[in-house]
DNA sequence: GCAGCTTAGTGACAATGTCACCGACTCAGC
DNA sequence: GCTGAGTCGGTGACATTGTCACTAAGCTGC
């Protein structure tokens, strides 16, 4: 790939000025990891900021209890900047990003963001909308945790991670960091599930055999 | 108070540039709201961005399942211009801001928020730390709603709203808005609390008598 | 095959959330 | 004063979820 096309890939980048995609194309920089890298986490802030070309990365945090929830994830076409910059900013965070699969990603030192932020409304309109979305999802999931019921949000979860196949890759130990709980709590709901005929159980791997009750269940009929 | 004044009521804007201070002085009109307005909720989006100059507001959460719960506060000194931008951007928020107390406040239009990040280093500084700050918070509370025990959040939350005092004035409804919890833990945890000898209850007051055992509980120590 | 690891199942119990209901206090209006 | 409505807090029964200790089954490398 070259370094000038990777814009293209970026809904939210196309309207954004010449001199401006000029800029981040010249002085940015194509890197790849395998899947597992840590991205960033506690002891290792990343020098540049990333914007995610191919691949996904799973935000996560871990507890002073040791407990461990999945905070959110960055999929291609999205930015990773704000992340980079909280993490710049306050070294104290718990947070840490680790590849689900292997990464490309558009990596751009700091001072090219702050001259971008200052040179470019459309740049500047990009970074606070994915401020703003970050925000107002993580309200949306302080409200999940603190009140929703865990079979609804183990079944929205199952449905989320299917991205449409029938089947879901996964163990009951990941289903549990994924909603903050215990592996125990997946186990029983997956067998009340199993129980209902919605679905089948194998190692490491569940079958999606009613999609629409379980979408039911999660709201997603709303 | 003039409106030139107000800037050195925030330690982060004192390092601004001179024409950055100019601007945000002359473009800024100072209001003032009583105690319960709501700053902004569904349906009301502010059309300015506000600093907070006297007073808190509180910004809490409706869940559609009919549940509250308190996300953060915004004092003295602090910008709520984070939340404002959120709200601009995305209009199916659910968040609501009320003031705790009278509350004074300097606003500025979006145009000139959108200037003045663009002209002042500083001023994207001071912007993106409050982002910053937010985002890292609120990955804070979403670890103690997923993991903290109630005792210990609920003990925490009575040192913070004490604020140094001996007394703090609230009931238990109030307080399990606060945890995103219901009344009847809160009355059982204070009963519990009561019963060796922490507080003492009346109506619509909480006497703190062993401080040091609650800081203790809520970890403070450490 | 076997050892060691991962994955999943189970029962007992604790902590928290939900529901229905009660009684006490407060305050405005008479 | 009296009264009625609303607020505040207490209580018991029960459901859901979290915790712990333990077991068994499947997988992998030797």
């Amino acid at each position: 790939m070259t370094q000038a096309s990777w814009l293209s890939r970026f809904p939210g980048l196309t309207r954004l000025e010449p001199a401006a995609q000029s800029l981040l194309s010249a002085r940015s920089t194509v890197i790849s990891a395998p899947a597992g890298t840590t991205i960033f986490g506690p002891g290792n802030s990343p020098e540049n900021m990333l914007f995610l070309l191919d691949g996904t990365v799973r935000v996560q945090q871990v507890s002073e209890t040791g407990h461990e929830i999945v905070l959110y994830r960055i999929h291609a076409g999205e930015s990773c900047v704000l992340t980079t910059a909280c993490l710049l900013a306050f070294e104290d965070y718990s947070a840490e990003g680790i590849c689900e699969t292997d990464i490309q990603a558009a990596a751009i030192p700091r001072a090219v963001f702050d001259d971008l932020v200052s040179q470019s409304k459309s740049f500047r309109d990009f970074v606070f909308a994915a401020f703003s979305k970050r925000i107002t999802d993580l309200f949306l999931m302080i409200d999940e945790v603190a009140f929703q019921k865990m079979d609804v949000r183990l079944a929205d979860k199952l449905i989320t991670l299917s991205e449409g196949s029938d089947t879901v890759a996964t163990t009951h130990q990941k289903l549990s960091v994924e909603l903050g709980t215990a592996r125990e709590v997946i186990s029983r709901q997956l067998q009340e599930f199993q129980r209902r005929g919605w679905v089948e159980q194998s190692r490491g791997c569940i079958q999606l055999i009613h999609r629409n009750a379980l979408e039911n269940l999660a709201g997603h009929n709303r």
